[in-house]
Formats: structure tokens, C-alpha cells, sequence
DNA sequence: GCTATTGTATGATCAATGTCCAACGGTAGA
DNA sequence: TCTACCGTTGGACATTGATCATACAATAGC
């Protein structure tokens, strides 16, 4: 048992699908769009406002650290959390600047927009 | 009533997270991965060799067409299916290309492989 | 007009997932 | 030590999604 899903997976072992699969939600996107600054978040802070419960933030963390896209590093109470981005460069080329690149509002499109369903 | 669903989205309204959700599904990644090389390609070719029923490849071209992602066109009573590049390339710089480039062996990783179930 | 080929439509399963709620567990500060 | 604060855990629930099997539709060739 040991809860293994604590750890964060080598990279080598990472596929793209797994990587396309944590970030296709739309909760998902936003953290790791704003994680590519290439700072640290605290997982509490004021930048995380979806509206959505406090565990649910949770599960999309432990998601996108299970797909190997993030590191988190706890100090204290306060658990940060950063985007792997020189291993994520290395494995898969232009993947997370083409994340970033904004065209338009690639992430709400310019009508009609299906993220709707994360409600509340 | 007037099954609307066969229409391919203007791609001002596809969203990034629309199009992550449709690849991010082994065989709809491969799909596409084989479709970049800017063919078009027969939906019945000795291409898409999944191992999967006949309904489930129509199920999986129309999540990608309804994404934006593909166009079909219908010669016959064959059909062929085409990567809406341009469109895609305009709206979401550098992803179609991050998607082929090739790092070690980004779909499958180097251990454990969840692509495993497209068999075959 | 038949028949084979090439897909699509529909309905049923079964697994995965996003969400909330309630309860719990460390840590910091009073 | 008691109490907030920060975050996780576990269960419950509804929705989505991948798959198959059968039936259907349109076209090409005989």
C-alpha cells in the first residue's frame, strides 16, 4: 500500500496522453497556464478562485502531479506547488508554450462556451 | 431534429479545452498524429488499425470533427478525413507541431504504457 | 434491380471523472 | 495546550465517455 499516488512520476514514464488528459479540463488548463510563469503557487491562494470546493482543488492537484505536470513542495502549513517545466520542455518540445500562446481566447473561445459544466 | 452535430464548429469557437479533450484518447491522438503529414486519409484505410469495432472509429472521427479539428468530406461512398491545419495553426500556434514532434516515444513512454488498450 | 462495400445511428454496458460534503490531520500562533 | 488555518481523505452522486452489437442507409458494380 504505502499510498503511492503521493509520488510524482519519473518523467521517461510520463506519455502524452496521460499529459493531455490532466489538462483538458478547464480548471486543469487555467493552473497550468498560470503555473508557466515559472513561479511557485501556494495552493490556498487567492490566484485558485474557481469556485469550486476546497477538496475538489485538491483532486485537480494530486491529477495534474500523478500526470507528472506539477511538483509540489510543503513548508509548513503551506503547500506550493510548480510546474515541471525544464523536464516537460525536455520530453515533450513546445507542448507547454503552445499552452500558453494566445490567439483570440483560445480557452473560452469567442462564443459558446463548454466549460459551462464546471457550474456552480 | 436537423442533427447538427454532423457540422464542423467555426473554428473561432473551438476552445483549447475542446480540442485537449479530443486528443486526449490514444487512438484519437494517433489519428491525428497520422493526419498531420497533411494527406487526407480514407476512414476505412489500412491506416487505423485499432482493434476497435467499426461504431467506435465513428464515434471517435466525429468527436474529432465535432472538436474542430477535422474535416470530412464524402466522395462516393468513401469517406476521407483531413486535419483542419491551417484553421488550427492560425488558432492554436506550435500545438499540432508539438504534438508530432517525438522525444524518445512521447505515446507510449518508455515503461508502463495506458495507450496499451488500443491493443493490437 | 440485387448485392457487396462503406460507413452511420441507436441502445446498452461499464469504467472513469468532476463535484460536494463531512471528517480528519498537521502546523503555527496565542 | 487550545484554536485557527491549510489541506487531505473517504464516501456518495451524477455525468461523461469508450466500447460493442445490431440495425440501418447510401453508393458502386454486377
Amino acid at each position: 500500500m504505502a499510498r503511492e499516488d503521493d509520488a510524482m512520476p519519473d518523467i521517461a514514464d510520463v506519455t502524452m496522453v496521460d499529459v493531455l488528459r490532466a489538462i483538458a479540463d478547464p480548471i486543469r488548463l487555467r493552473i497550468v497556464q498560470t503555473l508557466a510563469d515559472g513561479l511557485a503557487h501556494g495552493k490556498c491562494g487567492t490566484h485558485w478562485d474557481f469556485g469550486v470546493h476546497k477538496s475538489t482543488m485538491t483532486h485537480h492537484f494530486r491529477t495534474l502531479r500523478q500526470a507528472g505536470l506539477t511538483r509540489t513542495v510543503v513548508a509548513g502549513r503551506t503547500h506550493t506547488i510548480e510546474l515541471r517545466r525544464d523536464e516537460l520542455d525536455a520530453r515533450f518540445p513546445g507542448l507547454i508554450d503552445a499552452l500558453t500562446v494566445t490567439t483570440g481566447d483560445p480557452v473560452r473561445g469567442t462564443a459558446h462556451s463548454p466549460a459551462d459544466r464546471s457550474g456552480h
